[in-house]
DNA sequence: CGGCGCCTTGAACCAAGTCAAGCTCTGTGG
DNA sequence: CCACAGAGCTTGACTTGGTTCAAGGCGCCG
């Protein structure tokens, strides 16, 4: 369910095709027969819930994104975070497999789920970026598998890389807090902030703030990047 | 790369839509234009490496299958366990992000990959299917995310409700060793031979025999499947 | 019957978790 | 403009679940 309903906040009807910039990454919502709406998200805001029904495809358009489940014991596991031009919430089957919520204030562009559908019934370049897009999904998830069989280190330098790969640049601004990480690299809280004190120690990193990373020696991440 | 090539093996090219019995469960292969070969693997045999251009769709007519990756430490990653019926190595990339083995004596179907993807271009059933096919995969990659976040007791437990379900039976036969499990896991053999001792003195499981696991009290399991 | 894989069990050790305290921002109201 | 409250982060001391190392058992095949 949207925290914010779609009536409720201000929006604008855009022809995804036709943005005149697009500096984002996913070609998918590219297509002139996609038409969406753009809805802010107010920081913490439930995006949509696991089990809930499909009812969209997402864009990120600014801010960040998490999704992610809570276990019966009441852990909360996160299964991915997305950034700017990243898409998420397609799924085949008809309901969400975890939930969204906006780790900041975030804009969302949403395209229905069944239009995005239809067009790729008709437009093979459509279905083959949505089979793209799945299998993009689905590396990711094979990647993170492979992170939770190392070591707390290797886990926190993995993910400090794959930041500095998406946002391109040797200085990280984390939008996730310390929780946040602990949450997505499968380790505690105090674990984690132990790791990058202990990075920092070896000159490997630099933290300015606790949310701004600078990676000073890639070398030494990767090493441990396994 | 085959350590048994094709040329060599005894092979009948069939039209996958008109076998007669059709007990398995993926509908993939049932479009009659898709026609492919049968090979027999032998136990511990390559089906394909990591890093091969992916050639080939393949399906497990008889025998069991994992797929796998062997980190920079030296440790194996085991990503995924295949029964009869169940379709691997499909990949949007042109390469396999996994190599595959023949756990025991295997028969598997091969289609050529570019058949496969040629047919779906035209027909949009078989597109579904593809796309039906990722994202199941899409869905266990997630599960074993899950899975690698747990104790012992849960991944193993975890494990064994998935195979009895796969298996369709109380008395699961484990056609992997004890390191296939652990490797699966993200456990030594050590800890999972202990907890399935474990588990057998709390009477959730019986073990006739070290392949031979019978669930005993199904609830006892789910419980700590979380 | 003997050898070899595979599995189990025990004991010591260690990486990460838990519990607890204190620090550092940031925003808010007096 | 400062004081204070609260959330988020760090650090320390102790505990623990799982690994490591080592030995021995079981079952299968030649």
């Amino acid at each position: 369910m949207h925290t914010q309903s779609i009536a409720e906040v201000p929006s604008r009807r855009i022809r995804t095709g036709v943005r005149a910039r697009d500096t984002l990454t996913e070609a998918l919502f590219r297509d002139p027969e996609l038409s969406g709406v753009v809805i802010p998200f107010s920081k913490g805001a439930e995006i949509y819930g696991e089990k809930e029904v499909a009812e969209y495809v997402y864009k990120v358009l600014s801010g960040s994104v998490r999704t992610y489940s809570v276990l019966n014991d009441g852990r909360r596991h996160i299964g991915a975070f997305y950034l700017p031009g990243d898409i998420f919430g397609v799924e085949s089957e008809d309901e969400h497999s975890l939930s969204a919520e906006a780790i900041t204030d975030a804009s969302i562009l949403l395209v229905r789920r069944h239009t995005v559908m239809d067009v790729a019934k008709r437009n093979q370049n459509v279905m083959g970026q949505l089979l793209h897009c799945t299998s993009r999904e689905l590396r990711q998830a094979r990647d993170h598998v492979q992170l939770l069989v190392k070591t707390a280190q290797e886990r926190v330098a993995s993910f400090l890389l794959e930041m500095s790969d998406r946002l391109s640049g040797e200085t990280v601004e984390l939008p996730m807090s310390r929780q946040d990480i602990a949450d997505y690299l499968g380790l505690t809280i105090e674990t984690v902030s132990r790791t990058l004190t202990q990075l920092g120690q070896k000159k490997a990193i630099e933290l300015p703030t606790s949310r701004t990373i600078v990676l000073r020696n890639r070398g030494a991440l990767a090493m441990l990047n396994s």
